[in-house]
DNA sequence: TAGAGCATGAAAGGAGGT
DNA sequence: ACCTCCTTTCATGCTCTA
């Protein structure tokens, strides 16, 4: 039983271009196959936690979520499942962490020495963890190849030639990455290496690439290995603890707007050389954040500086977003026609209805639920109870309601949340674009509300045009609803090939229906899981359609957000830490695209 | 069982005052 | 600088109903 599951939704007519790949064959495309059974536990990872070759206990399984969440981190689950066993079960993270890096630091004393020093046997260290699993691959005593092997190894070699990288590169990431290593784990490995080398060739051990890692996993080792690269910056006094915190602009313009005085917009920036494409990247998540994420976003994607936009620049609905693009930021132009910017002009229906104490004039940030009837009935009944203006402590409650849920007036005394449709028209898709196809209401608007706003987002793009004037290959990331889509075919750039990875669906169904309808001329290529599009997908899927010209993306802003109550982790929630999947991918389109067959 | 309805605050930043 | 008050926020999970 396999758990990655490649998902692949048919390609359009005009896609015998990709005849030569089979898509369901997952040996061809060497994804990680990852053996569940009953006597293996999964970790989010993909790793299998057997502890001494025994299955797990059931006084592990009572542990396995400490396990998973360690794991996760990126640390080898059997030095987890040992530190838990000799500090006893209830012990702190802390502690359990502090037990690990213990036993970490011994590993890799170990290693510069050749040798284990019995010593650390005796202090809980088991000397047999260094010689089964993915610690055997940090080894440099495996040396021993039998002929097959050789011959294995020898394809593999050939392959990571042909994507560009050094015999040497190739040679070090197989050597330390074990003769069983799929390419995507290789290709990581080397991509990371050459982090290391070129930022901090001292970087400790246990921060460098290691073996038989996944792709998500190695995000995470990419992430300790920032945040490594970040500590030793901050200790050479290269940047303050307050001056690197980024700041929200006031007002949130960005770069500037199509209103602008030309005067006023910002013309030139200096992009850090490692940011430069190609390709050209465009990654967008909510701008209020728990503290330190944007610092983090930006650091991940080569320390550019983010641009944070309203979208109430743009249309009738605020939208307070964080762009962090190396696009040209000179000769941008809007989508015409403009949205108008208030609600009078966008809904004139309102107008008759809207009391004068209401002064909005524009909408919040449309989200992915609305006002319930019974507040709407509580609203009505509040208001109607006086036959003039109510009182300031009604007007505040219903003025307050409004806001927060983003009602209109349509009636004497009636308000409304809006309509489906309402949010296309705000969010600059075309009208019935999430409508029909079996999607309920409520998805509906769970899908708009996740969308990007395409105005905004068109505006951004548009330095494109004049570079793509034959079209453009686009990596899409977390997709949605196909906001970046909708743009650059509004802009008329023409898609000629789109790689969309949405998870949801509902969501692909609606990308896929809008392909067919606005007639497209190109390829749409859709997957499911942005953890099952490794390094020799990518690749192949370059090779096929000649590089990827833009990767486009909004990773799940649900742990971000301030509307969730239960879940606002940060980066490090369930959903939100995907947000490495993307820096993965990028890392990886960036390292084709510099191969000589792109250039 | 799917879809709809509904209740559930906290975190962060800005404004304004002392 | 510090405090208080105000405003905003790509949501989640439970319950009900057809």
């Amino acid at each position: 039983m396999l758990c990655n599951v490649l998902s692949f939704q048919e390609s359009n007519a005009s896609g015998d271009d990709f005849g030569d790949i089979d898509w369901n064959t997952e040996d061809e495309l060497e994804i990680s196959e990852i053996p569940i059974s009953t006597s293996n536990l999964p970790t989010p990872g993909g790793v299998t936690i057997v502890c001494n070759g025994e299955e797990s206990s059931s006084a592990h399984s009572s542990n396995s979520k400490l396990i998973q969440h360690f794991v996760g981190m990126g640390f080898p689950d059997k030095l987890v499942v040992k530190a838990i066993e000799e500090i006893g079960e209830g012990s702190s993270e802390g502690k359990i962490l502090d037990t690990v890096l213990t036993y970490l630091e011994l590993q890799n004393s170990s290693e510069e020495h050749g040798c284990i020093d019995s010593d650390q046997s005796t202090s809980g260290y088991d000397e047999s963890l260094l010689h089964d699993s993915d610690i055997d691959s940090w080894s440099d005593d495996d040396d021993e190849e039998n002929s097959d092997d050789l011959s294995e190894s020898e394809k593999k070699l050939q392959t990571l030639q042909k994507m560009g990288y050094s015999v040497d590169e190739a040679t070090e990431a197989m050597h330390r990455c074990g003769p069983d290593a799929s390419i995507a784990v290789l290709t990581d490995f080397i991509c990371a290496a050459q982090i290391a080398r070129a930022e901090a060739p001292d970087l400790p051990a246990e921060i460098k690439p290691k073996a038989n890692y996944t792709c998500s996993q190695n995000g995470k080792l990419k992430r300790r290995l920032y945040a490594e690269l970040d500590n030793r910056k901050k200790q050479r006094g290269m940047v303050g603890e307050d001056s690197e915190m980024i700041r929200l602009p006031k007002p949130m313009v960005g770069f500037g707007l199509p209103t602008d005085d030309q005067s006023s917009i910002v013309r030139e920036r200096t992009l850090p050389e490692q940011a430069l494409g190609p390709p050209y990247f465009y990654y967008e998540n909510v701008a209020l954040t728990p503290k330190g994420v944007w610092d983090e976003i930006s650091k991940c994607l080569y320390y550019v500086e983010p641009e944070f936009v309203d979208s109430k620049y743009f249309c009738a609905a605020a939208r307070k977003r964080g762009y962090v693009h190396n696009l040209p930021i000179q000769n941008r132009f809007p989508l015409r026609p403009l949205l108008p910017l208030n609600i009078e002009e966008t809904f004139p229906l309102t107008k008759r209805w809207w009391p004068s104490w209401d002064s909005r004039t524009y909408l919040n940030c449309l989200q992915t639920a609305i006002g319930s009837a019974k507040l709407q009935d509580r609203i009505r009944k509040a208001v109607e109870a006086y036959d003039g203006e109510p009182p300031e402590h009604v007007k505040k409650y219903v003025i307050d309601q409004c806001k927060k849920w983003n009602l209109l007036w349509v009636g004497r005394n009636k308000v409304a949340p809006l309509e489906p449709d309402e949010f296309e028209l705000l969010l600059g898709f075309p009208r019935n674009h999430t409508r029909g196809g079996g999607i309920s209401r409520t998805d509906r608007y769970k899908s708009l509300g996740n969308s990007f706003q395409v105005n905004t987002v068109a505006y951004h793009l548009s330095v494109l045009k004049p570079l793509f004037p034959d079209g453009i290959n686009i990596l899409s990331l977390f997709s949605g609803i196909g906001g970046a889509e909708v743009a650059l075919h509004r802009l008329g750039i023409p898609l000629n090939n789109v790689v969309s990875v949405e998870k949801s669906e509902i969501n692909r169904n609606i990308v896929r229906s809008w392909w067919e309808q606005t007639n497209q001329k190109g390829n749409l290529i859709d997957f499911d899981d942005v953890q099952t599009l490794d390094a020799y997908k990518i690749e192949s899927l370059a090779g096929k359609i000649g590089g990827f010209d833009l990767v486009v993306g909004g990773s799940p802003c649900n742990n971000l957000a301030g509307s969730n109550r239960v879940s606002r982790d940060g980066l490090e929630g369930k959903e939100s830490i995907l947000f490495y999947e993307y820096v993965r991918i990028l890392d990886t389109v960036k390292n084709i695209m510099s191969g000589r067959r792109f250039n």
